[in-house]
RNA sequence: GCCCCCAUCGUCUAGCGGUCCAGGACGCCGCCCUUUCAAGGCGGUAGCACGGGUUCGAACCCCGUUGGGGGCACCA
């Protein structure tokens, strides 16, 4: 059993049903980086043979997160290659020519067994009908193949599994064994003549010449089928050899189930719209079952490609933790530079209605003050709109929880004090205003600044959590300052 | 039920027979810094599932137990 030869070849072929799913973008972004680490190829397939399920918007969508991730794809839909076409859908006439063949080899046979047929001889053998299909229809004559289509069925065709072990040494879980007969012969063709995954599958990584597949763990137990149709492909000079599989680490949600379709935290694209950085989110996703180093966890796509090797990825399930995925991808906002963040946090301020698109003059200049100060408070960068807001609106909307925590007792006292004093100041900076702040209510009213600054930075920002206080005040200007310390001054207890 | 996979701090992991009274990260808890919140600095908390072997020596190898997970379609 050995593979096709020549450089790494992976690919990542999804089908297109709904929503994305991180589990899926982690597969992809392995294959990616084993073809890229290897100086091999990534292609991408779409497996829509089934019509009921798979639309053109969700290929469509599919193909923008991994563009949007950054994993390029040498082959595939858009891009084309000397494989084509890459979607399944269009390679109906090759799936039959293949089919055809394995027939004619008799490597596989027509089976008119109907499921309830099968169960019944289960049943009757006393036993269990989860066994599956019992490959009675292997040796049928002409004459009874006659009789059942003269009865109207129509035959699906059936690979005939060899009469021994299926093993093979897996990149993540080196030699697995599935023990002969344990696996019955299984439909590639329906009855009414169309391709089934099982066939097609391996039929185009065959036709694509894809040395390595690496896939969820899931598939694991189809691997000996897959293995079977690679040696009957290999005998009829469809395909030159099996591939290497690698079988990865299911991605978790929080109980102990795999992250399903259903559970929110499972779908793509709430990361994409919370303002999750691909950086970000590519080394959390590569973190999933792999590390770059024993005392290291922040790294680049480039350096993620530098370092990737599928044969060091842990075999064990991985939890998705979203505590962690913020964390790194904190790191990496923080670290990109001023006028990278200010790009890629722009949209999701217009997005917010806080400046216009593109921003005026006055509101560039204010979003590049105060841009370097609010990037290492954030987490994502829809985190922006909360955090900013206060900047870009005239009247501030004070959080009702932010208010009960600062403008309570004390706090007319201390906004009295702080209108008095900026009310008189000579220049409105950041420097002044800290002065003239510290004066009147550190020194003069003698409060801790804990106390002093809160109500006064939940009068200007609405919230707790804000920029630094004295440089916001500047960028806000004395009037729209001193307007909001009046407001909150209305609504102060004491 | 059958087949297969997995088993180190709460979580993700390093460890591939001695250099491990087990290292890093997230989280959590302190302290420092400090105008809030962060960031940053320092420190702390917490783990080799269990039982047998093999070996001079086991987190690492073997077997079993237990626990968890995945798969058993004319879906992909």
């Amino acid at each position: 059993m050995t593979a096709p030869a020549g450089p790494v070849r992976t690919r990542f072929c999804p089908s297109p049903t709904g929503t994305v799913h991180v589990g899926v973008m982690r597969a992809a972004l392995y294959n990616w980086a084993y073809a890229r680490h290897t100086g091999g190829q990534f292609v991408v397939r779409i497996e829509d043979t089934d019509p009921a399920r798979n639309t053109l918007e969700s290929e469509r969508h599919l193909l923008d997160c991994l563009r949007w991730l950054g994993l390029t794809w040498d082959e595939g839909p858009e891009v084309g290659g000397p494989h084509g076409p890459y979607r399944q859908s269009e390679r109906s006439e090759l799936y039959q020519d293949v089919a055809a063949k394995l027939l004619a080899s008799g490597h596989a046979y027509e089976s008119f067994s109907t499921n309830e047929e099968v169960d019944a001889r289960r049943r009757a053998a006393g036993q269990d009908p989860k066994l599956g299909y019992d490959n009675a229809d292997r040796f049928l004559t002409d004459a009874q193949k006659s009789a059942f289509r003269a009865e109207g069925r129509e035959p699906v065709l059936r690979l005939r599994m060899p009469e021994e072990d299926l093993a093979w040494t897996d990149h993540v879980r080196g030699e697995v064994r599935f023990a002969a007969g344990a696996v019955p012969d299984f439909v590639l063709v329906r009855g009414n003549g169309t391709p089934l995954y099982t066939l097609v599958n391996p039929v185009d990584d065959a036709l694509m010449g894809i040395t390595d597949v690496l896939r969820g763990e899931d598939l694991l137990p189809s691997t000996p089928r897959q293995i079977a149709l690679y040696r009957a492909l290999t005998d009829i000079g469809v395909a030159t050899g099996t591939p290497r599989f690698g079988h990865l680490p299911l991605v978790m949600g929080e109980g102990n189930k795999k992250l399903s379709k259903r559970d929110p935290q499972s779908n793509f694209d709430v990361y994409r719209d919370r303002g999750f950085l691909p950086a970000g989110l590519v080394n959390y996703l590569a973190l999933l079952g792999w590390s770059i180093a024993e005392d290291r966890d922040i790294f680049s796509p480039a350096e993620l490609a530098e370092a990737f090797d599928v044969d060091s990825v842990s075999a064990n399930p991985a939890r998705f933790d979203l505590k962690k995925a913020e964390a790194i991808n904190a790191t990496h906002l923080r670290a990109l530079p001023v006028e990278e963040f200010l790009t890629a946090v722009t949209p999701y301020l217009v997005g917010a209605g806080l400046v216009a698109d593109p921003p005026t003059a006055e509101q560039a200049a204010t979003l590049g003050a105060i841009a370097p100060l609010a990037q290492e408070r954030m987490i994502v960068l829809s985190d922006a709109v909360g955090l900013l807001g206060f900047l870009f609106t005239e009247d501030v909307e004070i959080d009702p929880a932010a208010a009960e925590k600062q403008l309570g007792a004390g706090a007319g006292e201390v906004l009295d004090a702080a209108t008095a004093a900026l009310q008189a100041l000579p220049e409105w900076t950041t420097a002044a205003i800290e002065t003239a702040l510290k004066e009147a209510l550190v020194e003069g009213l003698g409060r801790k600044p804990r106390q002093a600054f809160g109500p006064v930075r939940v009068a200007v920002s609405g919230r707790t959590v804000s920029p630094p206080l004295y440089e916001s005040m500047e960028l806000l200007g004395r009037e729209r300052t001193l307007t909001r310390l009046a407001a909150a001054r209305g609504t102060a207890t004491g």
